[in-house]
DNA sequence: CTTCTAATTAGATGTACATCGAAATACGAA
DNA sequence: TTCGTATTTCGATGTACATCTAATTAGAAG
């Protein structure tokens, strides 16, 4: 049974965002925009300018209209286009919104079975959840708290008393996070890594770990 | 002989905005773009949460490359894509700048042959040329030199010494703005149309014209 | 109502491209 | 070198769409 996540995301907003970055993506109304900008035209006009037939450019003002970027202005049976120069400022600004970008993935629960193999209180849970993907740290929390989640699910790839070369503890942080330098002294100035006399050597002890066992 | 006009416009950034919407005018390269602001992700990964085939997500890859927004690392034969975040937020401002729309749109001399018949000093010819297309104004000059040659211009369409009715006037004006009334108003202002007692009556007696005959 | 003009819609055609499997390349490991 | 894996490139296929002509709709003027 695969039973797809619960987040909440706005799908509207993407295809919004879609709509707009399919609609300027192309030269010809690009050109249709960059025309506008200097005033009204009328479909014949725009047709003569860019030198296509007026059903061409009718079509590529369809393409545009859903963006909100056009303003239309009847005259008799001519139809004057011109630029909805608010819309276009907000949209400017709006458009790379990073929530646009979100979409319903399709992550499915199976993707964190790892997760619940592990036997870890919620807030671990949540943490490495929101932590990871692929079993990979895709950002490291600031938060202490989540920190600590985070370096003990690390610490349970090493092997307790046994002794690392600085290279082996590189190899197996790397694994999770390309800053494994950064990891490493995370992991030493918890306490969860011991360095040994050498400075090149380093041993995990198994202490004190609060939500791994 | 048709000679294009010389305006300096920067082509370059033209097809930079169109390969910048062009881009992101996709719903799985959006997804993708969206994928990779959780972290960097490798090739397989991304085929795996887009459901597509490695060569798919590849063929997306080189089309987002040319944006400058993605960041490349590779760890042996895996390579990891991530979010050139400085660039986002930088092209997320500067893309909408409406220079981009700009473009050679291979207007021609000929197209302001009209203004050549009309034997006028080279500031009112840049005046028209500017404000109009099509021999219609695009938009209304603030400056009060250049409202002038426009206005003047404009009573060039009337008969001297006619009286006409301010339907008349409105409808003359029409097929220059759409903002008849404010032409009307102007020109009233100006002293170039002069209403009678009634208000309802316009004449144009051809007063202390400047740059027309 | 008829006629003229401007615009959109319908239908047809060709091009661009999203997708895939197969082959080629690059890298690391044995 | 040989093998295995990750990625890209190549070649083929089908779909989306930009463009056109022809037909239709809509407005204005006779």
């Amino acid at each position: 049974m695969e039973t797809t996540t619960m987040i909440d995301i706005d799908e509207g907003k993407f295809y919004e965002t879609l709509t707009f970055f399919n609609a300027l993506g192309d030269a010809t109304r690009l050109k249709i925009i960059g025309l506008l900008m200097d005033g009204e035209r009328n479909v014949g006009d725009l047709a003569t300018l860019l030198d296509l037939k007026e059903p061409t450019v009718s079509h590529h003002l369809s393409k545009l209209r859903p963006t909100g970027l056009l303003r239309l202005r009847s005259d008799g049976n001519q139809r004057f286009y011109s630029l909805n120069t608010d819309t276009l400022r907000k949209k400017g600004q709006s458009i790379m919104d990073l929530d646009a970008f979100k979409f319903d993935y399709d992550v499915t629960e199976s993707d964190y079975a790892w997760l619940d193999a592990l036997d870890l209180d919620d807030f671990a849970k949540k943490t490495l959840r929101d932590c990871t993907v692929n079993q990979r740290l895709a950002h490291i929390p600031r938060k202490q708290t989540k920190l600590i989640v985070v370096l003990e699910w690390l610490v349970t790839f090493f092997e307790r008393d046994h002794i690392y070369t600085e290279r082996e503890v590189n190899e197996i942080l790397k694994q999770r996070n390309e800053d494994y330098a950064g990891l490493r002294r995370d992991l030493v100035d918890m306490g969860y890594l011991r360095r040994d006399k050498s400075g090149s050597k380093y041993l995990f002890e198994g202490s004190f770990m609060q939500h791994f066992s």
